[in-house]
Order: structure tokens, then sequence, then C-alpha cells
DNA sequence: TATAAATAGGATAAATTTATCCGAAATAAA
DNA sequence: TTTATTTCGGATAAATTTATCCTATTTATA
């Protein structure tokens, strides 16, 4: 469905969300250690989500990645996958044709609508925190 | 969503399927013109299909690929995605762990399952058929 | 101001997906 | 039985995605 960069991203920002919250901030090695990636990979889409403003970075000494704390409330997966992604996945055709819409739709136009559009409702309604949270209360898993 | 190799398969079969409900055999050189695809290409997915039973091919000279009658009203896109790209789009972990369900969810798990199973339904219960007669009727299109 | 600790970013390699090429095998018909 | 036509299948190449390595740049602190 994602690329890997983009499940990466999501895990390493909700990683990230989770040390915000504590005021702590994280280096990629122990990003790509907690989310089971490979690091320099995941230092390279941390940058993409910097760039991006979904994330801040601190640079030298002490330094690392962290998210402020509004954001945390305020950010929501479809960002993510956007700054990775791009929104293909719940804009393009599925069948990949160049154009593709009510005048001129591909044979599952009108079916696929129905779950890009849920896909794309989901991704816009779920927040970093609420991901952040049940990674605290060890409700749900970010590797493994 | 689907890789290209999915949508170019999910086409022909489409294609395929218009042209043996008029007893024609079409070969991949048509195919390919007809869903804007490249023949070579095409002609290894094609091979698939003939393995996995979905599409009949006949060697030799007034050869090409046809589909049984009967079973272009009983094959349903699910099947066609699985001979293709497998079934990971809607049984895999949204965010790749190896082990994700109900007793260790990854993050996002509940809400994908929504959509994905949405998604799977819409494969299993869309038939080669019902998309073969809009491309008849001309409300729908393989390409452009 | 020197040093150590971090992220940034370019170059490159490995893996996978997509695409092409060509000869082998099969089949209908002359 | 020969020939033309057509799919099959292996080898290879191109493009993209994933991953690694190394150096530059930034920053806190001794």
């Amino acid at each position: 469905m994602f690329s890997k960069a983009c499940e990466y991203g999501i895990k390493a920002a909700i990683f990230i969300a989770v040390n915000s919250s504590e005021h702590r901030r994280v280096s990629p090695k122990e990003i790509s250690e907690e989310i089971d990636s490979p690091q320099a990979f995941t230092a390279k889409i941390l940058q993409a989500l910097v760039r991006n403003d979904i994330v801040q970075s601190v640079r030298g000494a002490h330094g690392g990645f962290e998210i402020e704390k509004d954001k945390i409330a305020t950010t929501k997966l479809s960002q993510i996958v956007f700054a990775i992604d791009g929104d293909n996945i719940y804009k393009g055709c599925g069948l990949g044709l160049h154009t593709c819409d009510e005048n001129h739709p591909c044979p599952v136009h009108d079916k696929f609508k129905v779950v890009r559009e849920e896909l794309r409702e989901m991704l816009e309604n779920t927040s970093l925190e609420q991901l952040a949270l049940d990674i605290k209360s060890g409700v749900s898993f970010l590797k493994i």
C-alpha cells in the first residue's frame, strides 16, 4: 500500500512524538533501532519530514529530532504520507489512466472511489497524538 | 495502490473478456495497443494469468488469448490481483510489521483494517463480466 | 577557541520492478 | 512436410526504490 519509505516515516514520526511528549530528543540511531529500519535510509526520510515541517531537527551536540507539542495534536497521517509518497494513493487512477474521472472513467473508477475516499478520510482524521498515545500505553507496537 | 504489472493484468483481462464474448482471440500486440502498455512486458503478465488459469492461451497460427465464457462471469478481480501481486494489499500490515494482529497491533491496525476490508470485498465482489460490459457499452475506458 | 556530538547532504551501491530482445516450441494450413 | 504464425521462456537491460558510506556543517561545552 505505502512505500517502505512511507512506512518508516510514519513509524519514526510516532516514535518522535512519543519522546517529544516527554521532552526527549531522539537520534536517527535510536529511531531506527526502535522502529526496526535501516539507519541511514531513515535519516534521509527524517530530512524529508523536516523539510515538510512535520518534524523539527536540532543540529549539533545535544541535538536530535523532536516535534512541537501542539504539532503532535494537529499533524495528521495524511500530511506524513503526502510528504513522502505524495497523494497518488488516494488521488490517482486505480488502473493508471492519465485521465480518469466521471466523464472518462477507468473500469474500476466508481468502485475504487469508495475505497480511496475511505482511505483519505482515515488518513486525514488520524492524528499523530492518537497513535502516540497507544504506543505510550502499550496498546500498539512499532516493531516485530 | 497496485503494481504496474497488476494494472496491466487487470486491463488485459478485461480486454480479452470483451473480445472473447464476441468469439475473438487477441494477441499480446493487440492487447498492449488497446490498453496502452509495453508489449513484451504485457506478454509476461499474460503468461502469469495463463498459469493461474484465469486466461486461456492457444499457441500457433490463429492462436491468441481468450477467456472461457463461463469464466468471464465467475472470475473476480481479486483472483487477478492475487495472481500478480499476491494478497499483501489487503492481508499484510499497513506499516510493514511482520506480526500485526489483534494481540500485537501496529499503530494503525484498527483503522487500516476497515479500509483493507472494504478493498478486499470490492475486489472479491467485482467480476470480469461487469467490467467488460461497461467497456462494451462505452461507459468506461481502458486507456488515455 | 578547540573539541566532541549531532544532523545535512552528496555519491554510490544493492535490490526490486519494469521493460526489451531473441530464439524455442507449438500449431494451422498450404 | 514445409512454412507462416503465434505463444513460451530465458537472458538481459533500464528505471526506480531501498540502502549504505563518507564528508561537511552546525552547535554545545570544556
